[in-house]
DNA sequence: GATGATAAAAATGTATGGATAAGAAAAAAA
DNA sequence: TTTTTTTCTTATCCATACATTTTTATCATC
């Protein structure tokens, strides 16, 4: 039936989907290929444009993007690396499913470091970014109003990278990004329906507040109660998900 | 002066260094080479048998590893993630140098992150694991009495995988074995006095006990009053070490 | 129709070559 | 002697080629 489409339909898609995410880079000369092609992968698997699972071909991936199989090939590695892509030697690369076990122990890790994050920050922030703080917050608000779905994720990833870029550890910098990938991924795939804005924006401005007035348990509970609530709520999401098939 | 022999003479001392760490893996054919790089590669530089500022050249470590350049470039890539190495695009790879931020970093994060082991693995370890527990702990303490430095270090970092292990969830113990490299890094580079063992021994028996009477409150506790006393003796004698020059 | 063996196709793993750019050495100028 | 410029070596970056392994497709058999 449709089984022997099967695979000719992904390649199609597949093909029609990429050309257009890889930026010509003729102008730029500076930036290796190989960041080029990662970055470019990295979006489609965070926006679903790459399903979970699918198949990533070295040689095809290089016909597609232009390039030949070297950039492709450390691209895919550091993918790896980041979660977004399994590798099984010898046999290639696949994106990387996403379980509800994933989910749980990401937000296992990020319950914790995001309590972290915001002590920090309330201890270490500057003026200079209380002033960005203060404005993506704003942004993130203002989204909830009038921006789209993909805007408002983006001004909601913003101001937790402001608030962990504050607290001016690198490690745990590196950290956050690494899972704030995978949560993405979870919310791109899963979350359709409207999110509590009004709950959300509350609890910014609780986390948000207590930063700025520098008291770290407040920021610590305020961004630990944001977390839970989020991590039930893409639960119960997930589960919702899940009946419907 | 020599100055001038200062780049011969590095390159001797590598050249003596490398062949005997790198495995002859003509049995085991099915790890691929860019694996057995990337650990030969990691276990030099973890044990100081490179310097921090080192540069890694393709062509002179695939002479002396005896492989192309391919599988270098790969470990090199991999080894950045882990931090281990940084690359500047178009010029190179260099051992990464480790500084007292980095330090400071890895035990802020290290030192939530642990207490975040100890209660998860105080809910949900294994009766399998309780055993291991047990018998890692018994070797912690009878290389401390019996074993050499490399011995010790060793143990100890085996205790700790053992708990991360047990806590069950895979993100925790990835991002835990990547700032346990740093740390022994450190260790490595700066602590040759004798640690105080019966201190350590202490402090292990009380997280093992608070675990295996699954009492996680108890065990964070024991956790972090062990991570803190560590992170204080590793900065003495950081400094200590650099009063010395 | 399902299952298993065999052969063809394709993909990965590794090696190597050419183009470009960074870095070192040498030469020229101050 | 020091600084600047130029030349030349060397290294990375990407592309490509070959060898081996894995996957897929085909066909015979139960």
């Amino acid at each position: 039936m449709s089984e022997q489409k099967k695979k000719k339909y992904n390649e199609k898609e597949f093909l029609s989907v990429i050309p257009e995410a890889m930026p010509a880079q003729d102008d730029q000369q500076s930036i290796p290929l190989r960041e080029t092609v990662f970055l470019t992968l990295r979006k489609l698997i965070l926006t679903g444009k790459l399903d979970p699972g699918e198949r990533l071909t070295e040689v095809r991936l290089g016909k597609i993007l232009g390039t030949s199989r070297t950039p492709i090939r450390e691209a895919i590695r550091k993918l790896e690396i980041e979660g977004l892509v399994t590798i099984t030697p010898g046999s290639g690369a696949r994106v990387a499913k996403i379980t509800e076990g994933d989910l749980q122990d990401v937000m296992e890790v990020r319950s914790t470091l995001d309590q972290l994050c915001a002590r920090l920050a309330s201890q270490r922030i500057s003026e200079e970014d209380k002033k960005e703080l203060i404005k993506a917050n704003e942004t993130f608000e203002y989204s909830t109003k009038f921006g789209n779905e993909q805007e408002i994720a983006e001004s909601d990833v913003h101001f937790h990278e402001v608030i962990t870029r504050a607290a001016g550890n690198r490690r745990l910098d590196q950290v956050m990004n690494g899972m704030a990938d995978t949560i993405y991924r979870f919310r791109y795939e899963y979350i359709r329906d409207d999110l509590h804005y009004e709950e959300l924006i509350m609890e910014h401005r609780a986390i948000c507040r207590a930063i700025l007035d520098r008291d770290p348990e407040q920021a610590a509970a305020a961004a630990k109660d944001h977390i839970d609530r989020q991590h039930e709520f893409i639960l119960g999401q997930l589960r919702k998900s899940k009946s419907e098939k």
